[in-house]
DNA sequence: AATCATCCTCAAAGCGCTTTGGACACTCGA
DNA sequence: TCGAGTGTCCAAAGCGCTTTGAGGATGATT
């Protein structure tokens, strides 16, 4: 059934079912009804393609599945992002379309994107430091959210991002506070942008208290519980070992955590770790009030809603200067984190 | 820049560019070269809609981002799920077109989805025991597979789903066999279909060698390791504790053996803990030769392959009588079970 | 020279919707 | 009686593509 059939069925033209449907002040309120009726009876469904190629507006935004640099990891803060992204998007009439992007050239990656039409706009996750991507989409001319930053070029888009480079300093802060000097870092890839500026934030921190780091305390690679603990045991079994851990996901900590314990070790007490909580859905930081990690937590969840919400923004004015949102991660004190030992 | 534009450019009609452009026969080789070179040099992509309404096909297919029943908490699962799918997908031109299942009326949830056109099939995931989705989606007539199933009405709809009950039996049996006689099982959410499967067949094995199941034992929440852990502790914490776990997802696990490792009890020696694993790419069961947990083992990315798989072969013939794959999860044995202790 | 395949190309009719620019009937004040 | 104003409704022109049914060149065949 489709708006000829409908407006044949009653009589009408395309014209005012049309714009009975829409809500258009032109039509008589007892016609309206009327339509509204024998719509909802013939279950009528305007097809989307045609209203779309109609209005020019897709009612859609594009996102990019993002696989961690060069491994075959899915980012487990993919589903928490995109689901507090849905939401915002949902309530406004909006659809997600989604594309992996995956080992082919970056360019062939978005070819589904840029086929005209299919979105209005799109949100990039995961950018790595000097990602190409950005000039990409900045080229194509569509408007576009990166969730993350590329450091070189900051005001030439819109981003939102926690201040990641503040967050750890605050958490080296944090520690370097009760007393450690050896502080072992077990941070992502690198190569992500995110995880350059953490690292940046730790060492600031340390530098400001004349320390240096010890490239025996520093780790970088996917962030999975496995990795966590396989490190920290490497790095307890040192001669000098670390005091403290600094790490980028709760699933490393999580490593970590039983690295610490499988060495007879007491979390908290023997060794402390302060962890980043992306405030994962499936992965709670303990109780809601007695978390088990002291942690820099900010919900990923949360970034979604606001992406999303800037990405609308933009739609709706295209042409407005590149703006930003800077999230500021709070530190949540658990029982993971307590004075160095010796002291 | 659209068809008409580039066909006015080259001098020759759009008929002739549409046809150079999607490989028809009827067009000179020459020509055809002509026209591929200046598409590719304004830029040229057709408008998807324009296409999609032309041929009648959307080149996409519905995902519902799944919330577990009733919680807030996003599938941990979805992620390497839809980039199973997603490969598949992609590798044929496909693309994912995602909503939220959200709080609202499940017909309120479809609504962008049924807005005709918008896509030429669906998967659905997670189904409850019962799930009315089911029908809801027969109803429409749209082509759609299910991840996993809904016991009541097995054959009339295409399914793909991994052997629950067959799983947990073979789990448990391997439990038994190593002597161990109270086993205990965390459980995911009893609402959802396969949670309903694998207590199915955990009971079903106790029950083969006359063993009845201690309620005390066995618990079903939604599966984060918090869970496990606060489970696994209660249940230790018991005159007459169990001497194994069967865990339902590898975050439960995780979180029993901190509960294990917590009372000074070793795992697989004092205590067995066998769960299933999705292998999760973020969340890697050990070292790919060295697992961590004895597992029934079945990685959700296939499924996601699969499904498209299915999927694709359905809208490509709508009428094919219903069809299903039913994947047998094998058991990876790690250290995390030994034979039950006093033996 | 006329006929006929064989290529290559085209004009035009959709696909299902929105939206522009009236048309028509009716009311109301002058 | 007229003109303007108002409230409803409509025909038709797009949106950008694919596809049908023909048409104009060629060169080969009669």
């Amino acid at each position: 059934m489709n708006l000829k059939d409908l407006a044949a069925s009653l009589g009408l033209s395309q014209t005012t079912v049309s714009r009975a449907l829409n809500g258009y002040p032109e039509v008589s309120e007892a016609t309206r009804k009327r339509v509204a009726e024998a719509a909802l009876r013939h279950g009528y469904r305007p097809d989307s393609r045609a209203r779309s190629l109609a209005t020019g507006k897709a009612m859609a935004v594009g996102l990019v599945l993002p696989m961690t640099a060069r491994q075959e990891i899915v980012n487990p803060i993919f589903a928490d992002f995109v689901a507090g992204a849905a939401e915002t998007l949902a309530s406004r009439g909006y659809d997600i379309v989604m594309s992996l992007a995956g080992e082919e050239e970056q360019t062939q990656i978005y070819r589904s994107m840029l086929s005209k039409g299919r979105v209005d706009g799109m949100i990039m996750q995961a950018p790595l430091t000097g990602d190409r991507r950005i000039g990409l989409l900045k080229q194509l001319g569509m408007p576009f959210v990166v969730h993350g930053r590329v450091s070189d070029h900051d005001d030439e888009y819109c981003w939102m991002d926690i201040d990641n480079r503040h967050a750890f300093h605050t958490a080296t802060d944090h520690l370097l506070d009760l007393g450690h000097r050896r502080i072992a870092l077990l941070n992502g890839i690198e190569a992500m942008d995110f995880a350059h500026r953490r690292r940046d934030g730790f060492l600031e921190a340390l530098a400001e208290r004349g320390l240096t780091a010890d490239t025996a305390l520093m780790a970088s690679e996917a962030m999975t519980e496995h990795y966590g603990h396989r490190e920290a045991a490497r790095m307890l079994r040192l001669p000098d070992p670390p005091t403290a851990f600094l790490t980028s996901s709760l699933l490393v900590a999580m490593g970590a955590q039983r690295a610490i314990a499988s060495r007879g070790l007491r979390m908290g007490l023997d060794v402390s770790v302060v962890t980043h909580d992306d405030g994962l859905s499936y992965l709670p930081n303990g109780e809601p009030d007695a978390p088990i990690f002291t942690a820099t937590r900010s919900p990923v969840h949360d970034a979604g809603h606001i992406c999303a919400e800037m990405l609308l923004r933009l739609i709706d004015a295209p042409q407005t200067a590149p703006f930003h949102t800077k999230l500021e991660a709070c530190l949540v004190l658990g029982p993971s984190s307590g004075p160095a030992p010796n002291l």
